[in-house]
DNA sequence: GTGGTCTAGACCACG
DNA sequence: GTGGTCTAGACCACC
């Protein structure tokens, strides 16, 4: 897998890597139960320091995306059930999403049709109507 | 139109306020032509620095979604067509929503219902099949 | 409030510091709103990194003992309503502590005892009959 | 007696053994003169390592609750009449707890009666008024 | 001014 | 070997 951060941006790299890992994941290029690669690994592969990619695998880990074991070091954990909290964080930048694309010309059709298509490329097994 | 800032939050509070601005625009609660509280009138009523009001003005701006004339004020600007950097960046943030998602074990079905639902909400007009 | 560290214990100086800011407030000697030093400051009095202090402040937050403010700095928050979860962690640190105390001879009565001189020591108010 | 161990946890799996075995000698599962397993014994058992399961012994020994003989393996102490120092670790500790239920929201007795309870749990035959 | 982030390099605890 | 902690000093974003 292969990570590719934006020393520029005003994101957080230790942000940037939690989102690409866990997009990694959603996509099953991560599956449950493999192994990351060791901290040290981690951040001599993409140049930054062991501590920015400690702040990463820590956050994961306190989301539950990830566990850390003292002498296997970081594995991908299986899918958690959802809560009501998940919800409303999810429906809060959906709205936001959904004023950005209007704003942007993009009509009712193309924007559903973004979103299939993109939850799609992840998943291509689910398929089917709405 | 009403604005609820968290002081509390991560998230700067002039991306909260943009933020909510935007969505405003996109429900319609602020329409094209229509003009924006003077920064420190705004600045007064929401109880912020007026430096964090312009800041958030100045990045509209920048994203095009409202015109800033030194004798009128700040208004809303009209629809734009949306460009190709524009899709790439709501594609990003979608294929992360997407994983998060399906790692918060919600299936296809349900996200996509949740995208049209929470859209739907904002343009009651523009309904009927995808 | 003065903090003792000790810089050759195994309980990590964050750790000590926020089990010290812990009973602090428990005490009373910190109260609900009232104002940390900052981060540098606090730093800068004990004789450790601000990165440390940092680490205390944010794990505070996340046990929703404190609020951070970007602009005001760290504040005491209101008591909370106690989580199943909490009980259950409270529940197993007494039962080791329990464990201890027979094993060193301590009865009981002495036992109990001393639970209820140090809750009353933090709450004078609150005294009367079990 | 059966140990369940986290591997994930941060707290160090020596140290989890360590107080499993201190509450189950307290809690009377193991008496005083009883052998405990070899470490090699211990180890297979729980699947550790054998460095493991000699820390926990050699951390137990220094505690004055298990002795080691070089022929006889280990054997749990008779109860030791308890120390000054002792005293001090416990209130420290009592006084962390007390600090954190009642930021949690409980009060005096509620949390006497835990104590109680807890303790009460382990030792069934020391009934009566405190 | 504040907190947040990052680095380079070090040391320690764990297994 | 691993992850966890800490430092000293720097830079940046926010308000």
């Amino acid at each position: 897998m292969i990570f590719s951060l934006d020393m520029k941006s005003s994101t957080p790299i230790y942000v940037q890597l939690r989102n690409q890992i866990v997009t990694g994941i959603g996509r099953g290029e991560l599956k449950a139960g493999e192994s990351l690669p060791t901290v040290r690994q981690m951040a001599s592969d993409i140049g930054v320091n062991t501590m920015t990619v400690n702040k990463t695998y820590q956050l994961l880990k306190s989301e539950g995306f990830i566990e850390i074991d003292r002498r296997k070091g970081a594995t991908v954990c299986p899918v958690s059930a959802f809560s009501e909290k998940y919800r409303e964080k999810l429906e809060d930048e959906l709205e936001l999403l959904s004023a950005e694309a209007s704003l942007n010309g993009m009509d009712r059709q193309e924007f559903l049709k973004t979103c299939e298509r993109i939850f799609g490329q992840m998943h291509p097994e689910q398929t089917g109507e709405v």
